[in-house]
DNA sequence: CATGAATGAGCTTTCATTCAT
DNA sequence: TATGAATGAAAGCTCATTCAT
């Protein structure tokens, strides 16, 4: 045997691929516990004061295996929000059960706040970077992109584009406005809803702010 | 009398009122230079990153003097904010030009944003300041209280009850949703503007705002 | 008193003069006793091992206190030896007592092993470091360059080529060649005492040194 | 009987021992790859940078392969520089071709220089920590012992020792110190061939330092 | 015996706050 | 009361070593 026989052999026997596999999954699985454990603690202690101390106490690891799944701490934020990305893709961008853009509109909006009410904490830590990293200092500064927003847009502008093209809404003003102020309410309503999720009941409240948004606060 | 005349009063003479009233004096220029040097580097640096030292360095004085006008880094923000808060009810508060609540609420958000635009950094630290801590962990938690978002809140609200009370405004909604949207979509701009402020026209947008608002999306 | 009026004034009144000389003199004896301090501290752990906090307590002040003085351990060390390369050079450059080259080697070498004795631990270091740290890895790298060396070189080539000159000295060797092995000798000599001081009389040796290298090993 | 077969030693049948057998070699094979990728690692970093896991990595095994093989990062170096003691003494300790002392010593430094540019780097890391490595605190402190520059000494000691007997070396000085000298001198020169092994012919300037070490720097 | 993930002590450095002058 | 040096508690991250598989 000589010494460069030592080096990894790269086809791997039967035993081996199943401890591999094996350890592919444990491996998986520490990194979702050490996900699980990070979201507790940011949430509960915002993401700058967290130690990654104590995210290894709260996983059950020692901090070295932290780092063993995790480059840093803003690593472990990023996987974070990646990890739940496209989560939110998939729910959001299903296909639509009508053809009647505001329809569709109203249908998007519902899936992403029945995704916000199943994902409570995680949605609450992702809004609220999205919208406290704006300006110099904050830590998570360039931690979130805007990735996820201009998905949000995107969709907002598509449908609101659509119905304008229908004759449904005012052609009065750019639809890029239209969909701020929609995206604006909508926001601030998640936002609320972070806050305080028990006092709001986020798809009743969602439909009411696309009503007040497509109808107007005036008597007509 | 005055908070800071409190600290000593042995029998004073003559020329000691005179110093005294001298020292007070001192007392708030100091406090001033600290607080204008704080929202320079704070708004440099954000809050988190700023050193003591450096507003220290900024203001002419030494850390330790910092400490004679303020009991924490804390403190010295919320001072930064108490500070503005008055001159942000006087400018708003003046009595309206017209009896009309509708065009009261135009005045009025026109006034708030003519505010912005005159004091813009600060601003932007207010706003970013109000919408970021709001979770827990931040470290400007309890830094910011409600009392300048109520004082806003209940202005909108007397006005958007008034409109509604004289038939203005859609009955089917409570006041409250009606100023919780309202206030939204102004928040939602002026978080844009402290975002971009020479991208966004602050008071034409505003005004385009409160129209959407009122008229809603929809073709009438 | 306006708020510019605070930053610091140019010129200083008579107390402060002496308060800052006083501070000055403060800031120097720390200086010394952290220095004092790292030199007990690296001789006896070696420059890596050596902890700040050892350092700190060897010197009788927190940790944080170092890094009011030095930017960094790095900065310790090169301060350290920089502490003495002044003392070596002024001992060593003062004019010679005689007119012979040959016998101002002699002083010359004398006079080093003067310092060195008188500066023991400090040489220890000094020398130990300038030979360790020619390889990569070594953390020390760049910390040490060969100013002093040179400087060493160029008085030891100044003398040899004199004597050279005046035919003292073997002409079919280029001077460089003669200066390398006098200076390889008095390395080694210097070498061993930092080993064992107390076994090696340095001046005595290094006399027999030059002696030997100026005569050979063979008899004549 | 080897020190690993020491290991189990119950009854053994014979294909047991066979299987011994291929085991030590299999063992051996082992320790070879794992000293040559750590010489590469440590010649690459150093040795206190080297890391553990490069080493395995560059070996082709896992961490825990090393710590089977070596009780510490230390020892691996202790058995880097064990492997190539006897090599350099079997070739160094070879008969001479004559019988003058002072021939027989140049010879001695002819071989010793031969293996140095034979095993450039080895030597190169081996000459660095035998210089580097005697003060306290030096993280390879202990790693080296002076077996080797015994071995060395001893035999300069002996030729010297035969040549002042024969009458061709000066005899008002201990033989002693001239083996310290030229043993400096040679040691400074390996130092400076290891810091530019292109720029230093090393057997060539060996016999020119041999000769001025004999001669003298003075003119006769 | 090979594996390689887990371990956790230990490192340097920062900075809000204190306090002797 | 101004000063600014001293303080020291953390923090993030590394890596030699262990040990269950």
């Amino acid at each position: 045997m000589t010494a460069s026989s030592l080096r990894r052999t790269p086809n791997k026997s039967r035993p081996q691929v199943l401890r591999q596999a094996l350890q592919e999954h444990t491996r998986a699985a520490y990194r979702e516990a050490i996900l699980a454990a990070a979201e507790r603690i940011i949430l509960r202690d915002g993401f700058q004061p967290a130690r990654m101390a104590d995210i290894a106490e709260a996983t059950g690891v020692s901090v070295g295996t932290l780092y063993n799944y995790f480059d840093s701490k803003e690593a472990v934020f990023n996987a974070l929000l990646e990890h739940h990305r496209g989560r939110y893709a998939a729910q959001v961008e299903r296909p639509f059960d009508t053809d009647d853009p505001l329809l569709q509109l109203r249908q998007f909006v519902t899936r992403t706040h029945e995704f916000a009410e199943e994902n409570g904490a995680l949605f609450n830590l992702y809004i609220r970077t999205r919208v406290a990293c704006m300006g110099p200092g904050c830590d998570t500064d360039c931690i979130v992109d805007d990735v996820d927003q201009q998905r949000f847009d995107s969709q907002l502008e598509r449908l609101l584009g659509q119905a304008q093209q229908k004759g449904k809404l005012r052609g009065d003003m750019p639809v890029h406005d239209l969909v701020w102020a929609l995206e604006s309410l909508l926001q601030a309503l998640l936002l609320d809803w972070t806050r305080q999720p028990d006092n709001v009941p986020l798809k009743e409240r969602g439909d009411e702010v696309v009503t007040l948004f497509l109808q107007g606060a005036c008597i007509r």
